[in-house]
DNA sequence: TCATTAAATTGTT
DNA sequence: AACAATTTAATGA
């Protein structure tokens, strides 16, 4: 850790670059830590880089004009946001908010241009990750209004598992409650309440700041 | 290794 | 929001 770690080579789309585009990407890649509760950036900045969750838990989240916060996504460590903003060069349209301390990989601008114009591998991944992010966008519209905490909170936790997004496989993941209640954008309360439900329900298992998850599709069709 | 205490998280109202 | 119960981490005998 003192050492600097090979953020790029462990990145979830590293194993589609060729090691000549690998090491392109290497090149300028910072790595910063964020507390718990701190802002990565603000709505209507013009942040220049390309976001990624090394270690921690970070949500995507905006304050409506009537003042109700509302969250957009979740990221876990693996995952990588920003993309659009980068990509048109244009402020954020969200703000990013570190649920938990956090370390935050950060490629520049310029490097994740190159790649997205020379590399196909890096385009593969992008489409890939688009297509999926554009799909819980939707069914965050249908959902937001209609459904019960109980869904909400099923849904949350399987896009937490969504295998496109964290291709690392594994069936539990460290999160509190309080936590989820953030990303859910639901109290603490019901979000303890929906768990016990869930768990009821024989879809997975709770215990201290972990979840283990028997069923991942289920979860993410619950109430749809 | 075990016991005690403090801190964080979960369960309830 | 407040409070009780529970779990974990830290400390020291």
């Amino acid at each position: 850790m003192t050492g600097r770690t090979d953020i790029a080579g462990n990145a979830i789309w590293a194993g589609e670059l060729t090691p000549d585009e690998l090491e392109r990407a290497r090149r300028g890649m910072i790595e910063r830590a964020f507390a718990k509760g701190g802002y990565i950036c603000h709505r209507g900045d013009k942040l220049d880089y390309w976001t990624g969750v090394v270690e921690g838990l970070v949500k995507i989240s905006t304050i409506s004009h009537s003042g109700k916060a509302m969250t957009f996504a979740g990221a876990a460590a693996g995952g990588w946001v920003g993309e659009g903003s980068v990509i048109k060069d244009e402020a954020r349209k969200y703000d990013l908010v570190a649920i938990r301390d956090s370390r935050i990989a950060l490629m520049p601008r310029a490097t994740f241009m190159w790649l997205f114009e020379n590399s196909t591998g890096f385009n593969r991944f992008l489409v890939r990750q688009l297509n999926e992010r554009m799909g819980q966008f939707i069914a965050t519209i249908e959902y937001d209004r209609i459904l019960a905490p109980r869904a909400r909170v099923a849904r949350h936790l399987s896009w937490l598992f969504n295998s496109v997004l964290y291709p690392a496989e594994r069936s539990e993941i460290e999160i509190g409650q309080e936590e989820l209640g953030l990303l859910a954008g639901l109290s603490r309360q019901i979000v303890n309440r929906s768990l016990q439900e869930l768990e009821a329900e024989g879809l997975l298992a709770v215990s201290r700041d972990r979840i283990r998850v028997f069923d991942v599709e289920k979860l993410g069709r619950y109430g749809g």
